[in-house]
RNA sequence: CGGGGUGUAGCGUAGCCCGGUUAUCGCGCCUCGUUUGGGACGAGGAGGUCGCAAGUUCGAAUCUUGCCACCCCGACCA
């Protein structure tokens, strides 16, 4: 690999993937394994994605709380399949305090401060809110709960990827407890829309709606709603999550709730939950060989300027303009970075600017300050256009409106040009082998045969599309009836 | 956690098989000057526990063992 650039997708994708995510300055390993940290660029990233999606949590009647990092390990074991799914993955606190050793080479866990009962880092956090729900809930009027919390969760993953899956992540969890069966149905589902709404409006990326199958399903859920994408490469990512829960965690935790009547019901519960995850779907859906490309709502820099000059009173000219032009933006609520940096050439700058995902660049030279013009340059598309410094803050805001609605139609024609459909598992390992993508074909609903189905193709159902009654012939199988699924090879 | 690979300056690397002066080169970094419309050029300079630990040896980047990290492929997973 040069210093220059990245490996090319058709190459080496994964490759590609993690060059890209350390040299636009995203995130980068910790000495920790599996661990990482999250530099300022992707950070600023993920804030936006976070304020968004809080507004919009916000907007659908939740509040923000925080709940303890640390759960008593006892907790977890009161939901049977919930403690199923995630013993295997936890970090556990033993003790609480450290020595210095007695060859003074360091210092060492003291044995002496041992804890009665051993803590875990949560993997999430169901057990300890729902032991705190009990506390809250006594009657119907205490209901609906709807808080959300913007959180780190520790899981002990053996194979690991930047932002992919790492074993610390950062998400937000919400969890949510109603009265009925229906209501709590109902805010599943309005979740499930709000990220299907924020993954496809802000992030550009198209996704479909879908339940879970059995297997797949979130462990201590009835069912589990989603949201998957198609990468470049033609494997699945599952974006976000929201589980109907049912009266599991009431039980587990025996929160009831005394109805109009006087009768006590175990109440209804929902979580759902996005994470750090978002970021490679991000990358993974727009980017190109130059680099990242980011969705205009998304980016931590909408427009750079660049100026380009042979001596200080061309810069200050250009400064000028510049200055005067990022004010206007500002009032637009344009983002804008103004390089004057005077150690790099502006080829370095597009470069990098480019390898950082900027939407927007304009580079302003002598030649365009004589014209009254800069040069315009996308970097979704890649084009340029020397454009008139008349009028130039509203071309940018229509730009980059056309910016989001190019990418998110782009991404979309991805999706159903490599959605395909199968009637024999031997065409749906050919097209699987050939290029990925989401497969639809029929299944008859049977576990065994979704597992036999994966050992063949080693593909997943990714999940059961809303909305899609259609049923015909068990891709495995041959049995009539059965109902349409979309599997993919997945992240 | 299994199989394979890699680890040498901030980054990318040569050297390792076959042990022997002061560890190679490029990029980056610092200073000065010239430059600036697609990753500039010259001169000078700084920067190294050769992943970590132990062992073999007069002598280890090089050989042996253990450990750690990362990458690829499996199993598991958001």
């Amino acid at each position: 690999m040069s210093s220059k650039g990245i490996v090319k997708r058709s190459e080496d994708f994964s490759k590609w993937y993690n060059e890209l995510v350390l040299k636009a300055d995203l995130a980068e390993h910790s000495d920790v394994r599996g661990c990482m940290i999250i530099k300022p660029y992707g950070y600023a990233i993920w804030e936006k994605i976070k304020d968004q999606l809080d507004i919009m949590f916000k907007e659908t009647g939740h509040q923000n709380a925080y709940f303890p990092l640390l759960i008593p390990k006892s907790y977890l074991s009161k939901e049977a399949a919930h403690v199923e799914g995630f013993a295997k993955e936890c970090a556990v606190v033993t003790h609480y305090r450290l020595k210095n050793s007695e060859d003074g080479t360091g210092v060492i866990v003291d044995p002496e401060a041992k804890l009665e009962e051993e803590l875990i880092i949560r993997p999430t956090s169901e057990t300890i809110i729902w032991n705190t729900y009990k506390k809250w809930i006594q009657s119907y009027r205490d209901l609906p709960i709807l808080v959300n919390q913007w959180a780190n969760v520790v899981r002990w993953e053996m194979r690991t990827r930047l932002f992919l899956r790492t074993s610390e992540f950062l998400w937000q969890e919400g969890h949510t407890a109603h009265a009925t069966k229906i209501e709590a149905v109902e805010e599943t589902e309005k979740m499930l829309e709000v990220y299907a709404q924020f993954v496809q409006e802000f992030m550009a990326v198209p996704v479909i709606k879908g339940v879970k199958s059995e297997n797949e399903r979130f462990a201590g859920a009835e069912e589990t709603y989603c949201i998957e994408a198609l990468m470049q490469d033609g494997k699945a990512l599952q974006a976000g999550t929201s589980h109907f829960l049912g009266q599991n965690f009431a039980k587990a935790f025996d929160v009831t709730f005394a109805d109009k009547e006087g009768n006590k019901n175990h109440v209804w519960a929902t979580s759902w939950g996005v994470s750090t995850r978002l970021m490679g779907a991000l990358v993974m859906t727009h980017s190109d060989d130059k680099g990242l490309v980011l969705p205009p709502k998304l980016a931590p820099i909408q427009v750079v300027i660049v100026p380009i000059y042979k001596n200080e009173d061309q810069l200050l000219e250009i400064s000028e303009y510049a200055n005067s032009l990022i004010k206007e933006l500002k009032s637009l609520n344009i983002s804008v970075k103004f390089d004057n940096d005077d150690n790099k050439k502006p080829g370095w700058k597009f470069a990098e600017y480019e390898m950082k995902g900027v939407p927007l660049r304009i580079a302003i030279g002598p030649r365009d300050m004589e014209n009254q013009t800069v040069e315009l340059a996308r970097r979704d598309n890649l084009s340029k256009s020397t454009v008139s410094q008349l009028d130039l803050p509203n071309l940018l805001l229509e730009t980059l409106n056309l910016i989001q609605n190019d990418l998110f139609t782009r991404s979309s024609l991805f999706l159903k040009e490599n959605t395909y459909s199968a009637n024999s598992i031997d065409q749906m390992i050919e097209i699987l082998d050939a290029k990925g993508g989401f497969i639809e074909a029929f299944w008859n609903g049977d576990s065994k045969s979704e597992h036999k189905i994966k050992e063949l193709t080693k593909a997943t159902i990714r999940c059961i599309p809303l909305n899609e009654n259609q049923t015909g012939n068990c891709i495995l199988t041959g049995e009539p009836n059965s109902k349409k699924v979309i599997f993919a090879r997945a992240y």
